[in-house]
DNA sequence: GATTTAATTTGTCATTCGATAAATTAGTAT
DNA sequence: ATACTAATTTATCGAATGACAAATTAAATC
């Protein structure tokens, strides 16, 4: 429609080419129309019949777990876990690092709609990332801190973990605002994770700081 | 399917219950399946027909908007703008007050999915549910928090209104993942949002004081 | 109890859906 | 050029979809 198709008719594509093709552009078109939409529209977006969808995946649930594989697990990159451990820099730098590169890759509309989409469809692999993302992202962010801030090294509490979430689902929700719905007033990326990340840095330590206080108590007087 | 249906045959309801009626159910049957889900699988949870539905809805559109009436615009309490200006305590109290009573309306299963699904189906109620958001809650917040912290009144900025956006998205992602994910570690949803807010207004203050620095020092050397 | 009104169901339509089988055709090896 | 292989299309199935018209039936009115 848009492409004015240069080689008339560029048949024959190799087995392996035309299915991650055909994958790309599922992501592409899944993300737009959900994935309710019918195989034959996505057929029509890839210039090829229905059908031939069938001889690359044996059901239409089948290619739109390659899509989930090719979103969620193909995009996630080990370096990110190593920014935030990397203890050369405050770990509010590191912060503002790691959320650069982290919302490049995940603030797209096709990243963010296939999100959603599939959160709605079955919460399952939505939630294997949401566990990925407290293990490899929020654990390690809240133990740098508390080891910045001079605490003892011990697990993150529950209550610390969702202060983090809190972080991340804001900046996350800044991301949905500004690529689904163009309503975000301020573009500059970075600006806003810098305010985000500077607030939940400060909030953390008061609220460490805290916990420490109510310890202390508790241990005088033996009570919960 | 659930019910044992007590009244076998309880036919015959008057035309202004059976449509109210129907959008109580439609709304708890699109939360659950989708906007694309059949007026079938519908009627059948209504116990009734699928035809009879066309007698009150001039088509399944026409439905969905009296869906999104119902949950957007019937639920929004004007009150929750009152709280948010009631300078008799802190603006960090009214925020707690606020969002225990806000929370209490959308953070349901029902209400959550509804407005991930119409984002994602159009983002046209969506944006204009944000709007509201944005002048009715943070506008005001932002306005309160400037008069407590003596600043002069002027209008919120944009990157002021987006850090108050950081916060509130964050609280709404907290919703998503505790009643869509059944996935929220701290179950105490006070204390979750007594955080957020501690931070937001802790981190405001910080802002508002470094903007008025940044002015004070290109009015000095006039530069932007 | 007969009549009227309006709520509800039965029956049906043209489309669209995911999926399969069989026929075709492009590219490669001989 | 011929034969073979694999990519692709044509044709088609049964089920499900939104919507409409006509028949039915419960309840209100007389």
């Amino acid at each position: 429609m848009t492409e004015p198709d240069a080689t008339a008719k560029r048949k024959r594509m190799s087995s392996g080419q035309r299915r991650e093709d055909f994958i790309t552009k599922a992501i592409a078109f899944f993300a737009e129309e959900g994935f309710e939409s019918s195989t034959r529209g996505l057929a029509r977006q890839l210039g090829v019949t229905q059908p031939l969808l069938y001889r690359y995946f044996p059901s239409k649930d089948d290619l739109i777990l390659a899509v989930y594989d090719a979103v969620y697990v193909n995009r996630w990159r080990p370096e990110w876990e190593e920014i935030l451990t990397d203890r050369s820099t405050s770990v509010e730098e590191r912060l503002n690092t790691f959320y650069r590169v982290y919302t490049d890759v995940i603030f797209n509309r096709e990243w963010m709609r296939i999100y959603l989409f599939s959160g709605l469809k079955g919460a399952d692999i939505n939630r294997r990332y949401m566990q990925l993302v407290r293990q490899r992202i929020l654990e390690p962010i809240v133990a740098e801190a508390r080891a910045e801030f001079g605490h003892p090294p011990s697990p993150a509490t529950d209550s610390e973990i969702e202060f983090a979430w809190v972080m991340h689902g804001g900046i996350f929700y800044y991301g949905v605002r500004d690529l689904i719905y163009d309503s975000a007033l301020e573009t500059r990326k970075d600006r806003v994770v810098a305010d985000a990340v500077a607030a939940f840095v400060a909030g953390l330590k008061i609220k460490l700081a805290k916990s420490v206080e109510a310890e202390h108590a508790s241990e005088a007087q033996r009570t919960d």
